[in-house]
DNA sequence: ATGGATCCACCTATGGATCCCT
DNA sequence: AGGGATCCATAGGTGGATCCAT
């Protein structure tokens, strides 16, 4: 059991400089040859490596400290190369819930970013684990997150789902998240009659994380 | 592709006097030595047998023309072993539902009744199948049902999941449904607050599914 | 380089019911 | 023998994310 969020990023920089290979090693898994068919296998040996505990359930990684664990692929220039993945976009808005008591608050109230080397010509198995570091939003990061949750949530409250597109929002936007094209769950549409539509999730866009990971 | 009820009807009874285990080879399945870790193994060789489509979805076994299928378990008298499950007992009363707007009404409204020896002393695979029956309720029965389903329904509205028991209603109970008695799902107390309980569903009762295979 | 599409592991909910203790 | 407890298969949801066409 981890006491506070300083003893968890120590932890963790332990692990700063260490091949994916040496980890696994560690950890008693093995490398796939690729992570086409293994895409959140790097995340999940991360979060065995540190021993989070949550699994599935809807908490943070590290609940007694609420810390939630991303890795995030950097390129050579240490920029992100994929978008980070932050939680589903509720389709049904009973309430009108407020912006700091959403899923999207929560999650990125306290974050240990994780960098890892994914330049596609290192083999999986080379590619390193970068220095870990915790980040917490600054009030203007917060406000920009904020007025893109809240315009996006609204679209949703309005049923104008059809209309979300993921060049919506500065730093937070939504894209598909689900098995393929053909996932369906239930929303409703712009007269309130229950629709089916494409599952999706908040994202955080590589310009904002980049920024976060070069000021850390 | 059924055309009808009685389409449906005459299929089924071509599986009367069938052995389980000569219906298995039919339909290229193997028998298990007992239900004890197979207990829905009868139930989905007959849907196997007679087409049915729906799988695990919220509903009728044969969409296209309304039927729900059951096979029931009879001892050497012709009398039901084991009580019928109908669906789960919704926890959240988001609003109030009527009894014609009930799942239990759907699935219950038309029901082919595929009846199956159950006698302990004979092998399951030796266990014939019996002449299977259309049923839908009559008026009578549908208000002893309506009845039932409204203080059940209410006493979960009212927050006293606590307070049911097996031997509330005359043909229609709440029984566990569950992988184990530590299973849990949302609910609420009397206060209204948020709370976990053990999943349950609605059951036909052996005395009421007796009555129905007897008079058919 | 953006954003729509997709992939695995794990767990839970549901549909099929019967087991088995008191 | 009533009713609380349990069992399997399968689909779908969620958390972990990256792939890849344009």
């Amino acid at each position: 059991m981890l006491k506070d969020k300083n003893e968890l990023l120590q932890l963790s920089q332990q692990l700063n400089g260490l091949s994916l290979w040496q980890l696994a090693g560690l950890c008693g898994v093995t490398v796939p040859d690729s992570q086409r068919r293994a895409k959140g296998w790097a995340g999940q040996l991360i979060e065995q490596a540190l021993g989070a505990t949550a699994g599935s359930l809807p908490i943070a990684d590290f609940p007694d400290i609420g810390v939630e664990l991303k890795t995030i692929p950097l390129d050579v220039n240490g920029k992100p190369r994929e978008s980070t993945y932050i939680c589903v976009l509720p389709m049904r808005q009973q309430y009108q819930v407020s912006f700091e008591q959403s899923v999207v608050y929560q999650k990125l109230h306290c974050v240990l970013w994780v960098p890892i080397e994914a330049t596609p010509a290192i083999p999986l198995a080379e590619r390193r684990i970068l220095k870990p570091r915790l980040w917490s939003p600054t009030d203007a990061q917060w406000s920009v997150l904020k007025a893109d949750w809240q315009e996006l949530t609204d679209m949703v409250a309005l049923g104008e789902i059809a209309n979300i597109r993921a060049s919506l929002g500065e730093y937070l936007h939504i894209r598909p998240k689900a098995a393929s094209a053909r996932s369906l769950t239930a929303s409703v549409n712009a007269v309130g009659e229950p629709i089916l539509t494409l599952p999706r999730g908040f994202y955080l866009r590589t310009s904002f994380t980049g920024q976060i990971i070069r000021e850390n």
